[in-house]
DNA sequence: ATGACCGCTGGAAGCGGA
């Protein structure tokens, strides 16, 4: 079972590519982010056409979250993060699929720091640490896919010189980030790659896809029971190299089944 | 490196993104 995920920053924008990449890559779930669109404006006839079925939660211009899988209807278990019923930002859906809790998320990227958005960041965190152990608990096999909006550590980003003030790499995410991992989740691309460089991200500025200025930050993460069966993790980089590319690559996993 | 690049809304220029 292959398990993706794929800031498409835009999906009706994207729909083209992210076709493509679904016909090629074939993962039986696609967890995406930044869909920026309305729940009425969803291309669900043109997913399920191409064989994949959906749940999402959108918001509009800004944020949203979907679940796509293949050949199936994931089964729809929450449709917000709980421990603030006040946060309408669309970042998190959850779905069950082929026995496996699929998490989708998209973490407040935080900046400018320090400031609201950030405390923002750091607050969305938090409940996503205590909703996890919760899932931990439960033993279930639970992915926890998305764009984290934090570089782990220095390894994960091309170069610290101009992004030291920035929300994506300071302490206190990084921090939360170790915490969620001690809990019990596995880190399943550096799991299996540790020393390799893993890059989900290229800003459009910069010329930063032609000088892999990348970082990675797109993230999956994997409870005990499907931790033992990871068997391959990558990054489709391919993707961030067409034409009206997103600014993310899907990463994904493959599970036994 | 004050900058850039992108997508959205609205129908210009500003916001959000990372």
């Amino acid at each position: 079972m292959k398990i993706a995920t794929f800031n498409v920053n835009s999906i009706n924008g994207r729909l083209t590519n992210l076709l493509q990449w679904l016909d090629e890559a074939r993962p039986e779930v696609a967890c995406l982010q930044e869909i920026k669109c309305t729940n009425a404006a969803f291309p669900r006839k043109t997913l399920e056409a191409a064989g994949y079925g959906a749940v999402w939660c959108g918001q509009g211009p800004h944020h949203g979250v979907a679940i796509l899988a293949r050949d199936v209807d994931p089964i729809e278990t929450r449709r917000s993060l709980p421990g603030n019923s006040a946060d309408r930002e669309a970042r998190y859906v959850e779905a069950a699929v082929s026995g496996v809790l699929i998490g989708c998320l998209y973490l407040p990227n935080g900046n400018p720091q320090p400031g609201p958005k950030f405390d923002y960041k750091l607050d969305w965190f938090e409940r996503l640490i205590a909703y996890a152990a919760e899932l931990k608990q439960t033993g279930a096999p639970v992915v926890l896919a998305g764009d984290y909006n934090v570089v782990p550590t220095d390894t994960d980003i091309y170069a610290m010189r101009s992004w030291r003030t920035n929300a994506l790499v300071q302490p206190e995410p990084r921090a939360a980030f170790v915490r969620l991992l001690s809990l019990g989740w596995t880190d399943a691309l550096r799991k299996l790659h540790p020393d390799d460089v893993m890059y989900t991200f290229w800003d459009y500025l910069r010329h930063s896809w032609s000088r892999d200025a990348g970082m990675r930050i797109d993230h999956l993460l994997l409870s005990g029971s499907l931790a033992q069966r990871l068997v391959a993790a990558g990054v489709d980089r391919n993707v961030r190299g067409l034409a009206n590319a997103s600014d993310h690559a899907p990463a994904w996993v493959e599970v036994r089944d």
